[in-house]
DNA sequence: GCATTAACCACAG
DNA sequence: CTGTGGTTAATGC
């Protein structure tokens, strides 16, 4: 017997599901499933047809693809997110792949009813553009610091963005440092240079995957002027 | 010409 | 997979 009540308890809605009533609520339940990934599960791959919504409620994911010569890392964002919305209603192919970096607990939706929502439900279908919107604006900011920051800006860019999403100076960072250098946009030669710099400075402790933030002030101001 | 930056290669743990 | 050193090409002063 299914529950369907499932999304009208569930307790990480999105703020889309949030404006949906008891009886939407109750059709999402029955059009939904969840499924656990683990570290390093690939959740949609490039090149394979995408058929559901997908909304992430626990975990930190990596948007990543083939590019023309190496694997670039997009972006890297936690839960709760929704997982390529332009890529279900616009295309059918994935043109990047979604992975889960740490737990994640996901859940695939039906196009259909979910589509069926936007038409119907105004508030629904504008707080998915509503998050439609912050994605552009962060891909937006992402593009220009990458083109216009130097390596260490982007490195101390991206573990201030570990900071946050941790929301903790002391973290394990779920990448390698070839990753690490595919989402900054360099070598992992680089990378390892970096690291080593920033500690001998004691801007932060590095201790194989864990890192901690000793200065704040000091990662922030190489953030902004390398 | 000299310094800086970053990519690329090679080799060692 | 990482860290390090050497080399090189591009760019700016």
């Amino acid at each position: 017997m299914k529950d369907f009540n499932i999304c009208k308890n569930c307790q990480i809605k999105s703020l889309a599901a949030k404006v949906l009533n008891d009886k939407e609520l109750e059709e999402l339940s029955n059009c939904c499933a969840d499924v656990n990934f683990k570290k390093g599960d690939i959740i949609f791959k490039q090149g394979a047809l995408s058929s559901n919504i997908i909304y992430v409620k626990t975990g930190l994911i990596k948007f990543h693809l083939n590019g023309p010569k190496n694997e670039q890392i997009i972006k890297i964002d936690k839960a709760p997110i929704f997982l390529g919305l332009p890529i279900t209603f616009n295309q059918k192919i994935n043109y990047y792949s979604a992975s889960a970096i740490e737990p994640a607990k996901v859940c695939f939706i039906d196009i259909n009813v979910f589509k069926n929502f936007i038409y119907k439900n105004g508030d629904f279908a504008y707080q998915i553009i509503i998050d439609l919107c912050k994605n552009e604006y962060n891909y937006i900011l992402k593009c220009v610091n990458r083109t216009q920051k130097n390596i260490n800006g982007r490195v101390a860019d991206a573990l201030l963005h570990f900071y946050i999403i941790y929301n903790k100076k002391e973290f394990t960072l779920p990448l390698s440092r070839q990753e690490l250098g595919n989402y900054t946009d360099t070598s992992r030669e680089n990378i390892s240079r970096i690291l080593t710099e920033l500690q001998n400075d004691e801007v932060i402790r590095v201790d194989n995957k864990k890192f901690k933030i000793l200065n704040e002030e000091k990662l922030q101001l190489i953030s902004k002027n390398g």
